[in-house]
This record gives C-alpha cells, structure tokens and sequence, in this order.
DNA sequence: ACATTACTACGATGGCATTCGTATGTCAAG
DNA sequence: CTTGACATACGAATGCCATCGTAGTAATGT
C-alpha cells in the first residue's frame, strides 16, 4: 500500500528559486541546478547543494543517490506547489477574496491584452466547467 | 517638499496579521491590535506590542505618541500592500502567468459560483478600461 | 498615600534561512 | 601512484522572526 507523503511545508525564496529549475529541467545534478541559478545570480555550489539537503529533509524534493552525483527531483508538481501558495497568500492577505488577489496582481503587474483575453476565456470555461 | 518615503520590505507573517487588524480596524491601540487577535489566537500583549515597534522601525506602521497608549497606523494602504504582495507571488512562483495565479487560487481554494461570477465580471471590465 | 492596573521599552531566547568554508572521499588522467 | 577535478557532508556564522519575561513608569481607584 503506498503511503501518503505528509505535505511538504511552504517553501521559502531560496527553495522555490531551485524548485522552478526542477521544474523546467527535470531530474537534475546539483551541478545543473547551480549553473542554472548561477546565471542570474551570484551563487556558491556549496549554497546550493546544502540548501538541496535541507530541502531533501523537509521532503521538499526526492533524492537518487544512485550515481555519485546524487539527482534530485521536486517531489511535487509545479502545479500542485503553485496552488498551495496561491491559497495560502489568497487566505493571509487577501481574507479568501479571489477577486482582491486578481485586483492586485493586474495592478502590480501590467499583463498584455491577450494574457488578458486568455484569461477571461479561462474563467468562462472554468465557470461551465462547475456548473 | 514632501519626502517620499522609501517602500517598506514584505511584510512577514505575523506582521501582516497586525496589518490585516489595522486596514480593517484603522488607528489602533496596542491593545486594540491585541485584542482582536487574541480572539483567534492565544497571544502575549507584549508581543504584538514589539512586533508593532518593529514595524515602525521598518516603516510599516506609524506611530503617533501624544497620547500615553500609542496610536498606530498601517503606512500604506490595504490595496497598495496586498498589490505588492501579489506582484511578488506572481513573480517568484508564476514567472508573471496571471492566469496560472488564478488557476492555482481557484483549484486550491473552492470558490462559490457567485463570487465566480463576480470575477468574471470583474475581469470583463477591467478589459474594457484598458481597451 | 498606597496599591493596582495599564502602558512602553528592552533584553533574551529558540528556531529557521541563507550562506560559506573546510574536510573528506572518489575517480580518472598522466 | 600521485595529482587534480569534482562530488558529498557538515559545522559554523549571521541575521531575521516570533515570542516572552521583566523592569520601569504613568494613571487610576480606594
């Protein structure tokens, strides 16, 4: 019988910044992740690669320690991580309101017009959707 | 001339819980603070009193002294805060996809058809003034 | 006047997040 | 075999977050 994972806590910046390279590139070495980060931003291999354990620890991401150079995975999916903080903001700052969370993210963030389209289409469907 | 202050860091947790009481309850004693949230949640006046202290010191509230029982305040309004915050969110986990905020908002947190209904008029509008 | 209550200030603690340096082990090339 | 490249493990420094206890002081009630 396969046993239920508990849920994973809420990840912080640092591991959310190397969840999104796990989730784009796939199983990876944690050579991959820190190039991938390193890019953008000044980083020790060594940051990386501890952070990688205590994420390992809190069942954050999946560990093969198969070959030597130990591949990582995240251990839930992007979506599934996404909804977790989009609920949680929703509830901490926004009192449940989807409608104030919409508010302010298209205010902050000037979205295209046809993000916008999609957007209303995407609504329009998920409404038939439950109906 | 009138000094434009510089923007306050994100708010941490407890913090925007204190903010949450003062948007809805406006100038606020310590007490007052503590009390509605201690209806939630068991906490030390003390507590929330440093918290607040911390907060004026980064800018988050303002303080007003005259009276014996300081008078605090949010510095920025409900909306501006709550915009940030979703910027940010949409930034550091959506790479600025709106519309998988939204998916992810909606599939975690079961939102009524009304208030579906409501979004989407929301939305219809929003798109109508910046046509 | 004295005791009680109400307030601020502040130090201290424990925990977590983030970062880095160092130690140690493995492997392959020369 | 020795060296250098590359890997993991891990301790430790630093800083922030959240919490509480204590001290000191002002106001209030008896």
């Amino acid at each position: 019988m396969a046993q239920k994972q508990p849920d994973p806590p809420r990840p912080t910046d640092a591991e959310l910044e190397i969840l999104t390279v796990l989730w784009s590139r796939g199983r990876s070495t944690v050579r991959d992740v820190h190039d991938a980060i390193a890019l953008r931003k000044p980083t020790q291999y060594t940051t990386v690669l501890k952070t990688l354990q205590i994420m390992a620890e809190k069942g954050l991401v999946r560990r093969d320690e198969e070959q030597r150079a130990h591949i990582y995975e995240a251990s839930r999916p992007r979506e599934w991580t996404q909804s977790q903080l989009a609920a949680d903001l929703l509830q901490r700052a926004f009192s449940g309101s989807a409608k104030s969370l919409l508010l302010g993210a298209l205010s902050a963030h000037k979205v295209s017009r046809e993000e916008l389209a999609e957007l209303r289409k995407f609504l329009e469907e998920y409404e038939k959707g439950t109906r």
